[in-house]
Parts: structure tokens; sequence; C-alpha cells
DNA sequence: CTGAAAGCGCTTACAG
DNA sequence: CTGAAAGCGCTTACAG
């Protein structure tokens, strides 16, 4: 058992003392603005060596009203693609001398207490959920990441946008060269849910599936429909991206186990994310479904973790790390006061792997 | 494009101003502490919400000297163990009314532009670069988290260490009582390394494999222990823990694929930890080695990953998200100047999956 | 080129 | 119960 040391720490005063100079001049020195007369300068920077002097940033901050910190507040730490994105908003923050910190479990109602310039909110929900308890007073810049969820906001917030709906046309376009007609989609919402893949593989499919477009939607139904129909304008989406971590890879189990009571006849299942694909593989595993032999699948995200799986994952990809980047310019330049886009659309691009199967060499012998 | 706005914030003086008080009974109604008549605290508490005050938490961090902010510095983000360590982390923090960070890419220059009141170090080579780049004199409270690395530091810092030796022990225990005695060790460390792990392992395996030993240890070996032995004595921890981020599934698959170029007849590997496990398993299934029943495997972590393969891993675990809880008590102790340990060790645990095979069940049909 | 002074927004011992 | 004052550690316009 020991107890915290407490340490004096050295301020300019001290140098200032020592060097036999006035703070000020100390300051100037030590910023490097103003001027300074050359061996006062020297002898000042040397004292402040000796003394072992570190600025206290809190002073700075509180003088110039900033803190060149940033952060990204996520709660879906155990979502790979969200990993990947925070590194592309420290790159970006870095190369413009910010900070950038992230946070899982922040109450909004904290974030006030919190030495931030801006935040990166994670996804639209959140974006709701930050105005709903920040309310309109709270002018904090901030920016979210979008995934083509369409939910309205008493107001808007500069969004960086990954335009799922064209990352869905991919998808299916490349199925289709691959021989693939009878094409599912796997996902946590509903039919009727306004997500840009949703709608995208509507509109897609339809012509092919006609009739029977319903029985490839592998979801949540009626009950969870229920809910999003009636009542808080909100609760889907807080139901989606809300108040708790979600886990999509067990929405992924359950979506695998729909598709075999269906009996589903479909070649190829699209997958709402990474995670809901692990969970689907693993069922698949389990169930001694083989991929892509028995069924292809696509994913939407192309995290690190598409690696990790076997046969590697193909996914539809606005590569994460680009768009954390751009998230961070657009915080960093609307922080500085600097003409930013308001709305940024970032496109897809598939990143083939070998859970699609082309099933024009169905017969032909493998390599 | 936009401009931000420049909204002027509302402070303490302002209110006092509406109110006709001073600043002095503004901060103590907010503060609700002293004394205050009632009529004036309930003015001064409206006056503040109808303007919407939201108090600056750097001027009260510069009065106060504390930010009660505390910072989990992590490089290894990919490593699904640290994310749960994170959770524990912030759990505890909360519960002291501390905001718990996240930085993966601080350069630790930058560490004391950052406004924390202390830092969770991430690993003990991590502890070793942060004595090193921030030197003597920049004494922020810190803790590290412990993992059996053995290794030299100019001065110590409280640590909470997960004991791996028991780990191990416990693990080969359970491998012998499922009729395992060909017990490999794979990690990416040297036969040599002082790695708890690594050591426990040799200990326990000794009696059994005898000069058969080092044939059982998958690992790096010559050109990597070269570069340990000589110059740089912190080298080898830098390879391992230090500037970059590790890719221990990279390193898993290399494992297994010295495993089988060797034609090792071991029944069982041990791996370093979950990722460098899925790597091996990864491999593997590419070779069509099957885990469990050509070779079990136990890995070290118990990250919520290990769900996610299939079968489920296998794992000795600390449970992260205790560790975490534990190293963020230990250091807001310290912080705050309350007794603390300054060694605590966690116990292991085993998390049964399904990658071990009962060799004495071999022969009978399975359910 | 230098230093006294005011100020960033808050806290708190102290005199009234 | 209240307010003037000093202070946290730094910055910067201003007078010298």
């Amino acid at each position: 058992m020991e107890k915290a040391q407490i340490t004096k720490r050295v301020t300019r005063k001290h140098i200032a003392d020592l060097a036999g100079v006035s703070v000020s001049v100390v300051s100037r020195a030590l910023n490097n603005s103003g001027y300074v007369k050359k061996e006062v300068k020297e002898r000042v920077l040397q004292i402040a060596e000796e003394l072992g002097y570190i600025p206290n940033p809190i002073a700075m901050s509180l003088q110039q009203k900033r803190t060149k910190q940033i952060l990204f507040y996520c709660k879906d730490l155990h979502n790979a693609f969200y990993i990947d994105l925070y590194f592309g908003v420290m790159r970006e923050a870095k190369k413009r001398g910010y900070m950038a910190f992230l946070n899982a479990n922040l109450n909004f109602n904290r974030l006030r207490d919190t030495m931030i310039d801006g935040i990166i909110l994670q996804n639209e929900g959140l974006a709701v959920e930050f105005l709903e308890t920040c309310g309109m007073n709270y002018r904090l810049p901030a920016v979210v990441a979008g995934f083509g969820s369409r939910l309205p906001m008493e107001r808007s917030i500069p969004l960086v946008e990954w335009d799922l709906y064209q990352g869905m046309e991919i998808a299916i376009e490349y199925l289709m060269k691959n021989g693939h007609t009878r094409i599912a989609y796997a996902h946590n919402g509903s039919f009727g849910d306004p997500d840009a893949r949703n709608v995208a593989w509507i509109n897609c499919m339809q012509p092919y599936l006609k009739k029977k477009l319903q029985d490839y939607h592998l979801g949540i139904e009626q009950n969870e429909k229920k809910r999003y129909q009636a009542g808080d304008r909100y609760a889907n989406f807080k139901a989606v991206c809300g108040e708790n971590e979600e886990d999509f890879f067990k929405e992924g189990i359950s979506g695998a186990k729909e598709f075999l009571r269906r009996g589903l006849n479909a070649t190829a299942i699209l997958c709402f994310n990474d995670e809901y694909a692990f969970g689907m593989i693993q069922e698949f595993q389990r169930q001694k479904i083989r991929v892509p032999d028995d069924v292809s699948l696509i994913s939407f995200d192309g995290s690190y973790r598409r690696n990790y799986v076997f046969p590697e994952m193909t996914c539809i990809t606005c590569e994460p790390e680009y768009q954390g980047e751009v998230l961070a310019r657009t915080l960093i330049d609307q922080i500085e006061g600097k003409p930013f886009h308001y709305i940024t659309r970032i496109s897809s691009k598939l990143l083939e792997g070998g859970t699609v199967k082309n099933l024009y060499l169905t017969d032909r012998p493998k390599v």
C-alpha cells in the first residue's frame, strides 16, 4: 500500500523567477511568439528544460477556448468496422494536430463535462439520441457517420454517409454476374424499413423475385414491426442503433436459422454487415451448410475481420478508415471555422473473397 | 458549405448579473456548497436553466487540478481482449465519477497535452516505452496491465497482473484430464522467453516431453532470438508489445504452418492468445485439419470473440472486464491519494468450449 | 525588446 | 447569509 505522491508542478512563474524576467517573456520564449532577446530566450528555454517544465494544457485551453481534442463516440466497439473507422479518425486528427479519443458509454449528459472541441457520432441513431439528450442549447461541433438510415432529426448534423444504396447495387450486380438470381437479404430490420440497403435490395430484386420477393427477406417482422409503427417515433432506431450495443452476430445466427427453417432456395444471401455474416456462417457451419458451395454470401462493411473467416468474406466496403478520415476532416474544418461539406457521400467498392460461388462454373472441376 | 457558428457561452457572471447577486453566490448555489438563502438559490438555479447554462469543465479543472478523466492507452485495438478490458475500465470509472477514454496512437510526447488525471497502460512493453519517452520528471499517475512479461524498468509502475503461470497450469491439467500428454505451446516468442506462459509450459511439460520438449515449442527462434540477446535490451519487448500493433492472427497462421511442416504428433496445442488461436484455426481449416478431431486447442484470453469460432474456443481467462475494473480502481485510488495495492494478481479460470477432445472417449460414439 | 495588467471561467477562504 | 478578492496557469494587447 502506498500513497500517491504530490509533486508541485513547475509553472512559468518559477521559470520567470529563476531567469529574472517576467512571465510574459517566458511565455513568448516558450511559445516562440513575439519579440524576445536571443540570449534571454535561450536562458529561459534552458531553465525550462532543467526544471523539467511541462505546460499545463488546461490553462492553455481556458485561455484559447479550444482543447485540440475530439471524441469519437461509439457504443458498438465489438463491431470491428468501427475500430477501423476510429483508426482513420485518429490518423486525420493527428495530421491536423488534434488528439482523437474514443468513448463507448458516456452518458450524453456528461458530454458537457468533457474537454473536447467536437464529437463524431457513430451513426444516425446516436445522432438522434445526441440531439434529444443534449438539447438545442448545447452547440458542440458534431458530425455523424451515415449508413443510409432515413430518420427524422430536430436539427441536422453534418453527415458523412456511406452510399449503401449503390453498395447494394454493386453487390447484386456481382452476384448476377456469377449466375445468381435468387438473392435473399438478411438484416435485423423489417421488410418496410427505409434503410438504404433494404430499399435498394427491394428495388433491384423486385423484377426477378416478383411476388415472392418478401419470401427472400430475412429479418424482423410482425411484433417488432408493430413496435416500430406505434408510439415512439424513434423506437425502431433505438432498437437498432440505440441505447445498448447491438449483437449483430447473434442476429446472424437467427437469420441463418430462419433461412433453413424456411427452406429457402436462394443461392445467395446479402448480409446486413460483417458481424451479421459471421453469425450466419457460424450457424451454417454448425448445420453443415457449406459456404459458398451450398450458399453464397456477401456482407457490407469490409472490416479487417473479414480475413478471419474461411473462406475470406466477400464484402462491399466504403473502407472504414477512409470514412473515419473524412469524418475527422469535416469535424475539424467545422471546429476551425473553415468551409466544409454538410453532406459527403462515400461510394462503395467490392472486395472479392471466397464466399461467392460462380454458378456458371458449377459443373467444372475445381482447381 | 457552411461556417461553424460561434455562440457566446453563458457564464456564471451572466447569471449573477441577471440574479442581482455576486458570482460567489451563483457558484455556491450551483455547486450546492456553502450557505445561500433559499429563495436566492432557487432564483439562480432557474435563471441558469433558462439561460441554458453549461459549466465550463476546463475552468473547473484549472481550479481543482483534476479533470476526472482517465485514459486507457492501448495500441492493440484489433485484439478483442482489450476491448473487453476497456469495458471494465469504463464501468469502474463511471462508478467513481470518472470518464474513461481510449486512445491508440497517441505519441507519448503528446500525453502531456492531454487533460487526464491518470493513465492505464496496455501491457508491460508499453509501460517501458512510457517511462522511456516521458522520462522521470513527468509524474502522471499510471497503472499497467500485466501479462507475465518479466522486463526491467527504470522505475516501477503499479501493476495489475493476470497470473498466466497459474493459467498455464490449469490449461495443462485440463488437457491431461482429457488424456493429452503431447502438448505443444505456440506463441510468437522464443524458447528462452521469460514470459510466464512459456516458463510454466516448460516447467509443466518437461517431465513428460523430456528431451523432445523443444520440438513441441512453436515460436520464433534464431534470428529473432539473436536480436533479443544483442543490443537494445528492450528490443524483444518492442518487437512484441511495441511501436506497432501486433498481428497475432498472422502469427497464428504461421504457427499452424510450422506445426504441419514439422509433422508434430502433438494431440493438443496451447495458443498464446485468442487471436493467435483464430489464426491457427483458419489455417487448419484451409488445410482440412479438424479441431478438435485432429488436434485440440486451448487459448489464453477468453475474449468475446471466442464465441465467434466454431466450435467455440476453450480458453483460459482472467475475465478481461474484471482486470479492467481492477486497473481502473487501482488508478483512481492512486489519483485520489487513497491506499492501493502496488501489485495485484488476478487468477485464471477455465472457460470450456468445444476445441478440446476427450481422448478417453475417442472410440465411443459421439452424441 | 520587456513587464504590468487584464482576462479565460471558475472556486474558496475570509471579512463583513 | 453575501461579496470582494485572490488564485488556478497561461496569453496577449498595450504602454513603456
